[in-house]
DNA sequence: AAATATGCATAATATTCTTAAGTATAAGAT
DNA sequence: ATCTTATACTTAAGAATATTATGCATATTT
């Protein structure tokens, strides 16, 4: 796992992404795609991801519909219009900024001695 | 500039990877550098920054030392040897989870006009 | 029958950042 | 000379976002 404050602020950028490949899914499936296709790396907190959800659906960029599977109700989220610009946009920024930060390490090598250390 | 968010996170990274490169350097200098180095595509703001340098030497991962520059007095900061390591495992896990993320969002191809959008 | 997995929600707390204000010296421009 | 910008550090108030913990409930596996 990675430590907790590289993931903050990626996770509307997972959601997002996520909902413009698979038309519909629900929070618990989303949770379960993140861990399977990052071996686990990255495991979504319910106390994270459902509030996320809900703001990203008063912001307008998602919407829901309610699925009775058997006696439990199943809540799909779905990218609006505006939700799949964003996804775009926030992919996209995310790329730049890992292009960026990993220039901006690049001259970074380990060096477990450095000789001026204190 | 990013939105802040996706800085979150990262900047003790960036603080003990230039440090690691340099032998000292004092916290306006950091800002100038991150600045010059990204082009202003990321730019440190000193409420950020002082506090994280004050918090990284407080847990033994740097050292200061106050130096006069006329009147002014300039805070120079330097790794420990745990700030050294602190420094590779850092850098390393954005490089890891660079990957992870950069995985993570590969299947997605920006479009514009997705069939199932509400 | 018990344990684990599925599924959603929210409150309390912690962390980390933004924004803003305060303080002060140095250098460049008008 | 004076004003503006750059240099340089600090800290407080507030916002945003995550962690941790709790609560509730059904379904499946052992």
């Amino acid at each position: 796992m990675y430590s907790p404050e590289l993931i903050k602020g990626t996770l509307q950028t997972i959601v997002l992404s996520l909902l413009s490949e698979n038309e519909r899914m629900y929070g618990y499936e989303i949770t379960q795609h993140v861990k399977d296709r990052t071996q686990g790396e990255i495991q979504l907190t319910e106390g994270a991801l459902y509030p996320t959800l809900h703001k990203l659906e008063a912001d307008g960029l998602l919407t829901t519909e309610k699925v009775s599977i058997g006696k439990r109700v199943r809540k799909y989220y779905r990218l609006t219009e505006n939700g799949n610009k964003q996804a775009n946009d926030k992919v996209n920024e995310f790329r730049r900024f890992s292009e960026t930060m990993n220039d901006l390490l690049n001259s970074f090598t380990p060096n477990p001695e450095l000789s001026w250390l204190s």
